[in-house]
RNA sequence: GGGCCUCUAGCUCAGUCGGUAGAGCAGCGGACUUUUAAUCCGUAGGUCGUGGGUUCGAGCCCCACGGGGCCCA
């Protein structure tokens, strides 16, 4: 659906482009993923040799079963992290963490690990000095027999937990609750014979750490003082406590580095450079509370719009990435090459086809969620890979799937946010509940400009008007549309901010699009703005097979004009659609771009891992 | 595509009129048993994006290129 746009920048994709998430499903469930996951594959293989042919019970709460086994297995190289791993006897027989606190829960059971050989490439003098010195920190641990990179650590809370779990606590007072907690330490002070450490887990959740002379011993503290560095992982077991100051704490009777960094944290008290936030997001990520949010309220945004078209019994399917001819938009594609057939390939730059296809067969409510590619400009509006959601309901049309898309983002914007009235990241408060307006195209263009226009005004009139408003048009793709639609971005769409749907599209601008049931020369397509940029788009889907040839001929003509992101003629579709695709509606809507709708972030902060240009050196 | 801004220590940034480079954090050494960006003493750390040019002398001025940002088209 939505493609057939040429306009411009907005126009291009606008509804449907979002951004991105990795794909990896096949890791979330290893026992399941053997068979179609080449990734899930190899992994089960390289660790069948340590616990038998099949894979072991999922990931025990009781770290210790899990070293015994491993370490009951032949370590068929050298692997230091297999022999760094330390444990502790009782807690290996009993499968339990001690309640009584040993001195030493780990002690090296094997030491072959040699102390790491320094590398000359790396351990060299132009490695700045903060990276020598831990690298070296990372020896001596090894070197000691603490371990830098232990397989496990017997950890039994999360920092969460804990704090909820002792917030009663008196100023002072302290239990004899043994816990063990793992997290990056973020925080280091040092009184002398008391240090304090914070350490922080994923979700930025922290907790601190007190390691005391007469707690850990002279050697313990000597070494925690000289190995742990702000950003490695560590690990501590002892007390559950509350400081003199109230905060709650882990009073450690030993602790572990759970792995050691190499790189100093940057300064936490500072936001990255926003270059260096999207280039080594993991730093973004450990240093900026936003990141961290925005990571986890894309997750839960996805799984909003899924629940709610699962709700509604639509299907989720998944269709060609790689396509053999591109279609569905007008966009220019990246092209592939596959060496098996001998063929160029190209990536997608819409599902719609296959959707539409999917239909036909009877997926009659039928979506999906997933990336498409536009080798285009990228801005701060625009990535070259965005994540879309497109969706068909069969016997609906484009008022129905218009209700469904304003449904999809106020329960989006509720189950992330609580409230539909979200604050945006400069402050300020949007409102998306309640109905949005809905305004037609040309009678909006008519009221902006002051006179009617009309599907019938002539090319040569709104010619005119643009070189009077001075809008300029490529000639290659100068037509009714084109010139409608470039007026209306020029006097209206700039002036949209409410979230509103504006409808009945010239007919050249959308060849995927039936037209209009009672106005002609329209089609029955809205777009909608949202803070104003293009969210997303939906249609009365063309499903005459005649009409629908005839589009692709019309868009042919435009293609040999010039126009290079016109439409090509897929026959394998009109095929399909000759088999009569029910009468639907069908929608477009960027997922990046909801996130930026709901958090007015930019489109960089809501994609992970936007591409970047590589740097030169 | 055009205009403007920007790139300096691991990070965030200062750097005046062209005169051989600074701070905070972190790092290193030391002191300190309740700290919260701890404090105190001491100390190390630089291809100033890259390449040219002007100049006795360039982080600074000029040109080109590269990365990033903002605004326009």
């Amino acid at each position: 659906m939505r493609a057939s746009r040429g306009s411009q920048a907005p126009a291009r994709c606008g509804s449907r482009r979002p951004a991105a998430s990795p794909s990896r499903t096949c890791a979330t469930s290893p026992r399941r993923a053997s068979t179609s996951c080449p990734w899930a594959r190899s992994r089960t293989r390289a660790r069948s040799w340590t616990s038998g042919s099949t894979w072991p019970d999922p990931p025990s709460p009781h770290p210790f079963r899990t070293v015994g086994r491993a370490t009951r297995g032949a370590e068929p190289a050298h692997r230091p992290s297999a022999a760094e791993c330390r444990r502790s006897d009782r807690a290996q027989l009993t499968g339990t963490v001690p309640r009584s606190t040993p001195r030493r829960i780990f002690t090296v059971t094997e030491q072959t690990a040699a102390p790491a050989p320094a590398d000359p490439a790396t351990a060299t003098d132009d490695v700045p000095e903060q990276m020598r010195v831990r690298r070296e920190k990372r020896d001596r641990l090894i070197a000691d027999g603490r371990g830098a990179y232990p397989v496990t650590v017997p950890k039994t809370h999360e920092i969460a937990d804990v704090k909820a779990q002792y917030a009663h606590l008196e100023d002072g007072e302290e239990t004899q609750d043994v816990v063990g907690v793992a997290g990056r330490v973020v925080f280091i002070r040092n009184t002398g014979k008391l240090c304090f450490a914070s350490i922080q887990d994923g979700a930025g959740e922290r907790l601190q750490i007190m390691l005391s002379l007469a707690e850990v011993g002279e050697e313990s503290l000597a070494s925690f003082k000289a190995d742990v560095d702000l950003g490695d992982h560590l690990f501590a077991q002892g007390r559950a406590i509350k400081s003199r100051r109230g905060e709650v704490s882990v009073f450690a009777s030993d602790w572990a580095v759970a792995a050691k960094a190499l790189r100093p944290l940057p300064t936490l008290h500072k936001d990255l450079a926003e270059d260096t936030r999207v280039r080594q997001r993991y730093v973004d990520l450990i240093a900026r509370p936003l990141a961290r949010e925005t990571a986890r309220n894309r997750a839960t945004m996805m799984r909003s719009l899924r629940d709610s078209l699962h709700s509604r019994g639509f299907i989720e399917v998944e269709t060609p990435m790689l396509q053999t001819q591109p279609g569905g938009a007008a966009a220019r594609p990246f092209i592939t090459h596959m060496n098996a057939y001998d063929i160029d390939l190209y990536m997608r730059i819409a599902p719609e086809l296959f959707l539409k296809r999917a239909a036909v067969g009877g997926i009659e409510k039928v979506f999906e969620i997933n990336r498409n590619f536009r080798n285009e400009g990228a801005d701060s509006s625009h990535s070259p890979e965005f994540s879309m959601l497109e969706a068909y309901e069969a016997y609906g049309d484009y008022t129905t799937i218009g209700r469904l898309t304003q449904d999809l983002v106020q329960g989006a914007a509720q189950d992330v946010f609580g409230t539909q009235v979200v604050t945006l990241a400069d402050g300020t408060e949007y409102d998306l509940g309640g109905e949005w307006a809905n305004i037609t195209m040309y009678g909006s263009l008519s009221e902006a400009i002051g006179e009617e226009i009309t599907p019938e005004t002539s090319v040569a009139y709104l010619q005119q008007l643009c070189d009077r408003f001075e809008v300029s048009v490529d000639p290659k793709r100068v037509n009714h549309g084109k010139l409608i639609e470039e007026l209306w971005e020029h006097h209206v769409g700039d002036t949209l901010t409410a979230p509103t749907f504006v409808r009945d599209f010239p007919v050249e601008t959308s060849p995927l699009t039936r037209d209009h049931r009672s106005i002609d020369g329209v089609v029955e397509k809205w777009d909608l703005y949202v803070r104003g940029f293009e969210l997303a788009t939906g249609y009365s889907e063309l499903v005459d097979p005649v009409i629908q040839r005839e589009r692709f001929e019309q868009q042919a003509r435009m293609a040999a004009q010039g126009d290079d992101e016109a439409m090509r003629l897929d026959e394998d579709f009109l095929t399909a659609m000759e088999y009569a695709m029910p009468p639907s509606g069908g929608m477009g809507m960027g997922i990046d771009r909801l996130l930026m709708a709901l958090t007015g972030l930019g489109i960089r902060e809501t994609i992970l891992f936007p591409l970047v240009k590589p740097t030169d050196d």
